[in-house]
DNA sequence: TAAAGTTAGTTACATAAAGTAAGTTACTTA
DNA sequence: TAAGTAACTTACTTTATGTAACTAACTTTA
């Protein structure tokens, strides 16, 4: 049945940032360092699905988790290189969305 | 709760761009106007999926229904301007995946 | 010292999205 | 008349996500 003429590659960078919070999460960290609640504020995600993603994007190497054992404890989520890497992809998403988004499209969600 | 600090058309770009398999549709049609099931073949997608998409992007412009009255019925869908203008992204995502994506990443899709 | 607060989660349950496989329509060729 | 083809649709199952309450570990307040 599949014939995956797709790249593989680019099939599964599709993969990591269709998954839905994943690109909106990376971007948000490109702004710098955050934490959780910052992040479940910040993007309307419930704290199980950020939980599930911060993990998954720790493991895939895009996303650092750093320990302030402050009190009460921080913990901050960084980018590493590769997350960092994906800057340009976000930066021309913003660029499109700037063109061809209408205002008009996105008033229901504010 | 929701502060929405994101800009609202990025936001939107990313939720059009997220949704699962749209971006893999769009890629597919870069290579020009494409067929049903050759779709469902190409991508692995279910029929079922692939014609809520294709309703969802023909209604936002980003892609053309041609009915060509044949034997039996040939139907193709095709980019607008709106759809080919997301080509930047597509080339950006592409270009990512070569430096960052492991062939091992990718071995068990295959 | 007990109660309440804080951050960073986890758990149990409910709803929504996606997949599977069979069925439908409309037309044709053997 | 039977079987084939393309493009879907429908009923049902599985997976993903959301909601809201709960936990752990430590601190401040009454």
């Amino acid at each position: 049945m599949n014939e995956f003429e797709l790249c593989p590659r680019f099939e599964k960078a599709v993969s990591i940032l269709s998954q839905r919070w994943t690109a909106l999460i990376l971007y948000q960290l490109m702004a710098g360092p955050q934490r959780f609640c910052t992040m479940t504020d910040k993007l309307g995600i419930s704290g199980k699905t950020l939980s599930e993603r911060l993990k998954d994007l720790e493991q895939q190497n895009f996303v650092i988790r750093n320990v302030y054992p402050e009190t009460p404890v921080r913990i901050e989520y960084t980018l590493t290189k590769k997350g960092m890497s994906l800057t340009p992809i976000m930066k021309e998403i913003e660029n499109w969305s700037k063109t061809w988004i209408e205002q008009t499209e996105v008033q229901d969600n504010i």
